[in-house]
RNA sequence: GCCCAGGUGGUGAAAUUGGUAGACACGCUAGCUUCAGGUGCUAGUGCUCGCAAGGGCGUGGAGGUUCAAGUCCUCUCCUGGGCACCA
């Protein structure tokens, strides 16, 4: 007799026997293989969204498949508490960011814990917990001490009306969010990291990362952006702001001769100096600053630019050239001046047309003319030409030459350049870690003393919408260091600080006596899967990749990297877009799990796309894998599991067909899970090996012994995706407690076959299907194609060309 | 603008190594079951021509390579992600 199932009650019974018995708490173990899959925490915004179900499912089906190939697997779960929509919430609710925090993070642990993912909750972090930032605060204070740290200006955007810093995301179309003021450009100090001293480390790593998605690799690869080059001067004839040449850097010296102009950043100094007598120049500059700092934004805004009127001397040919202020140039970026060769670079093509300056082409095309670059410019190499001294050269001849030239006279050196700039990681907020640093009276900085850790942020504040509590109260400033009076730091760490080495703490989240207990980190470092989604691809992977650098650097962990396998979830799009709470796209799963319960919804997220594929949202298909669940449910209560089910010796073939398909499914789901994770074609397969097993009839004890084989694998198979399922039927099916560590074993021999169908092929179409003996061999395959009534009709008239005969698979007749 | 992906039925998708396009589902249609249906079962379902057997077309678009292309190459359009202060 079948019970109805009613997934609330029994996924809870079983949640709470997991709880209790501490089912998924791990230790170190030396005498099993350990497995670390770890899932990029989340910000607690308030609710889970269809997002992170699915972040979560695929880790927990990863992590639940190697315990079942019998692993220590260490899966934990935090919270990235720290962070900008705290801030806004807590002006909207009126709530401290801290009370905000905490009760999201409660209602989503809650979320987490009815979906039944396999955590080690003991290991808990949250980045806000001091016991946590102290760490980050000490270890920033070591990096100050290795001179991996320092203090310089950097540009931030600025809002004038409500006298703030803002965010990128708080620029909307060049205006402040609350103030809707155009935003400026502003210099203040802030502090950064020196990641560009690891830049060709971190690009060499990226060679090892071979369980890395190559997407994102490339994608980093180009975000360091290693790049050959040229450092070459053009000199002035006086001096401005001390300067005697403007430096620029080029991966094209071979173009050399086809600069037209310079273009400088508004805030270079030569700008700044010559502006001081050139009232239009400085209204120029004005205009400039106003936009925001994201790259995007400046790509897209209008190029501008102004003749300085100043001219520079071309370091080869002596020539006046003029000298423009462009906003397209960066200060932050490079030498903030960039030589101009309109004719072979698209950028300054369009400003060269834009402002009717002229091109020189220099580079020929393949048939060796000058290149044409009226309709628009050349990008590719050439040979050169007008080019005095180096025509007919080609592009690494121009290259090494005129660098040499440069070298000579004293003007340029060849260099390496990388895109990538150092990390800056001071923000004006206040929901963050403070900055552990103070600002001596006499002026200068110095880290707070490890034993003054942690530089404590308070919690209990109100905030006004405008400025950090913090930065607000003078109190919290005040500090005595030695008897002498300091200020602390009112900056607090970009939240990608906290991210880049959570992964670390979760080996040691208790550890008192440092950031790190190195043996519990080396036992499970590297983490062995990290699932994330696909946004996090450059900025937070880059972040922890250099992270886990630097603790190697600082003895606290023995491994290079600290993800040897990444999947990249694709992202779950509502209207079209990333879910986000700013955009309030979000789609709630609870309302999914009060329905169906956590199997339907787990099941469903991992049916409905492979796990790298962006999804949109959409409902329909729910109902369809909860109607798979409720059919097993029947399939296994329906089965007579106390007939005896003895495997007899001699199998119809029918039986051994069935046969065949378990342990085809039992291959395919292992590949799908282990090598391929394609969830997605793991669940159809299953689902195929339901739909056999209810078809086949149970009539004698053998058929009872296939069917009975095949239960047992179909349970063990939808452990990791719907673990609530498997565990209840299991003792139905059995009349025992269900064992975890348990794969079903593959029996090669069943999957032989006698007969194998191979298609037929005339010209490429499909005219048939053959099904010959296993053996056959080339001959008699083709003469069985042959031999097929609908393969002669398109034979007849013509004659045979060449016949390709694909093992296994097909038969391609070419005939004419 | 730059970097990285993706585009296949009415829908989500499958096709793993260049070898049968559309597995598995959703939806829809018809039938059975049921007092009833947000139940269960059976059959059908890319488009198109045909009574059928079978044929033609078909993987964003245009070209190309190949006995064979969703898969490889060139160009192009569209969508998504990232662009350093959203996380």
């Amino acid at each position: 007799m079948s019970q109805d199932y009613i997934p609330q009650t029994l996924e809870l019974a079983l949640q709470a026997q997991w709880a209790e018995t501490g089912r998924f708490a791990v230790q170190p173990d030396n005498t099993r293989e350990k497995f670390y899959c770890l899932a990029m925490f989340p910000y607690p915004s308030g609710k889970l969204h269809m997002g992170h179900v699915r972040n979560y499912t695929i880790a927990d089906v990863i992590a639940r498949y190697q315990r079942m190939q019998g692993k220590n697997v260490l899966q934990p779960m935090g919270w990235d508490a720290f962070g900008l929509p705290a801030e806004n919430a807590a002006i909207a609710n009126n709530v401290p960011p801290a009370a905000w925090t905490r009760e999201n993070i409660a209602h989503m642990r809650a979320q987490l814990q009815r979906l039944g993912y396999a955590y080690d909750w003991d290991r808990e972090i949250a980045t806000c917990d001091p016991h946590y930032y102290q760490w980050e605060q000490w270890f920033f204070t070591q990096l100050y001490e290795k001179g991996l740290v320092y203090k310089k200006m950097a540009t931030v955007n600025w809002d004038p009306v409500d006298q703030t810093v803002l965010a990128n995301e708080q620029v909307i179309d060049g205006r402040g969010w609350r103030s809707g003021a155009l935003v400026e450009r502003r210099e203040i100090p802030q502090w950064f990291i020196r990641i560009t001293s690891y830049a060709e480390e971190l690009l060499d790593g990226l060679d090892t990362l071979d369980g890395w998605p190559e997407a994102v690799r490339t994608m980093q690869r180009n975000w360091i952006g290693k790049s050959q080059g040229v450092e070459l001067a053009f000199g002035l004839e006086t001096p401005i702001a001390d300067l005697d040449k403007i430096e620029v850097f080029t991966t094209r010296p071979d173009t050399l001769h086809g600069v037209t102009y310079i273009s400088l950043a508004a805030e270079h100094p030569i700008t700044l100096a010559l502006a001081e007598q050139h009232p239009p120049l400085q209204q120029f500059i004005d205009t400039c600053k106003q936009a925001s700092v994201a790259e995007a934004d400046m790509a897209q805004a209008e190029k501008l630019g102004m003749d300085t009127g100043l001219r520079a001397r071309h370091p080869l040919s002596g020539e006046e050239i003029p000298v423009w202020v462009a906003n397209y140039v960066l200060m932050d970026y490079g030498s903030g001046a960039v030589m101009a060769v309109p004719a072979h670079d698209e950028r300054d093509w369009e400003f060269a047309r834009k402002y009717d300056l002229p091109l020189k082409t220099v580079i020929c095309d393949p048939e060796g003319n000058p290149a044409d670059t009226q309709s628009g410019a050349y990008t590719e190499k050439g040979v050169l030409t007008a080019s005095p001294g180096f025509d007919g050269c080609s592009f690494e001849e121009a290259f090494e030459g005129i660098a040499a030239r440069l070298e000579e006279t004293g003007m340029g050196r060849t260099t390496t350049q990388f895109r990538l700039r150092d990390w800056g990681v001071s923000r004006q907020r206040y929901w963050g870690t403070p900055i552990p640093m103070l600002n001596l009276a006499e002026g200068g900085d110095i880290p707070i003393p490890a034993d003054r850790l942690p530089s404590l942020l308070p919690e209990d504040v109100v905030m006004d919408g405008v400025t950090s509590p913090i930065k607000a109260d003078p109190e919290w400033r005040k500090f005595e260091l030695a008897g002498e009076a300091c200020e602390r730091e009112t900056d607090t760490f970009d939240t990608f600080v906290q991210s880049s080495w959570y992964y670390a703490r979760f080996t040691c989240p208790n550890y008192t006596e440092g950031m790190l207990d190195s043996e519990q980190a080396n036992y499970w470092l590297p983490v062995d899967q990290y699932v994330g989604g696909i946004e996090h691809a450059i900025l937070h992977l880059l972040y922890s990749r250099f992270f886990h650098k630097l603790m190697r650097d600082a003895g606290l962990v023995s491994s290079d990297e600290p993800f040897k396998r990444l999947l990249t979830q694709g992202m779950v799009l509502k209207d079209g877009a990333k879910m986000s709470k700013s955009r309030g796209n979000t789609v709630d799963p609870q309302t999914l799990i009060d329905r169906y319960g956590a199997d339907t919804v787990r099941l469903f997220s991992m049916f409905a796309a492979p796990p790298e594929q962006s999804l949109e949202w959409s409902d329909s298909g729910v109902e369809g894998a909860n109607r798979f669940i409720r059919r097993l449910w029947r399939l296994v209560h329906d089965f007579d599991s106390t007939q005896a089910a003895v495997p007899s010796d001699a199998l119809s073939d029918e039986q051994k067909n069935v046969r065949r398909k378990i342990h085809e499914t039992i291959a395919k789901v292992s590949d799908d899970y282990g090598r391929r994770q394609t969830f997605n074609t793991a669940v159809a397969a299953i689902m195929e090996l339901c739909n056999e097993l209810g078809r086949h009839p149970a009539d004698d004890s053998s058929d009872h012994a296939v069917i009975s084989e095949g239960l047992h694998a179909v349970l063990q198979m939808l452990w990791p995706i719907t673990p609530h399922l498997s565990e209840h039927l299991w003792p139905v099916l059995t009349g025992n407690a269900f064992v975890e560590s348990q794969w079903p074993a593959l029996d090669e021999t069943a999957l032989s076959r006698d007969e194998l169908e191979i298609v037929v092929q005339v010209n490429g179409k499909v005219r048939g299907k053959v099904k010959v003996p296993a053996s056959a061999d080339n001959a008699e395959i083709e003469s069985l194609a042959m031999s097929q009534e609908n393969v002669q009709r398109f034979l007849t008239d013509k004659t045979i060309r060449k016949v390709i005969v694909v093992p296994q698979k097909l038969v391609n007749i070419v005939a004419q």
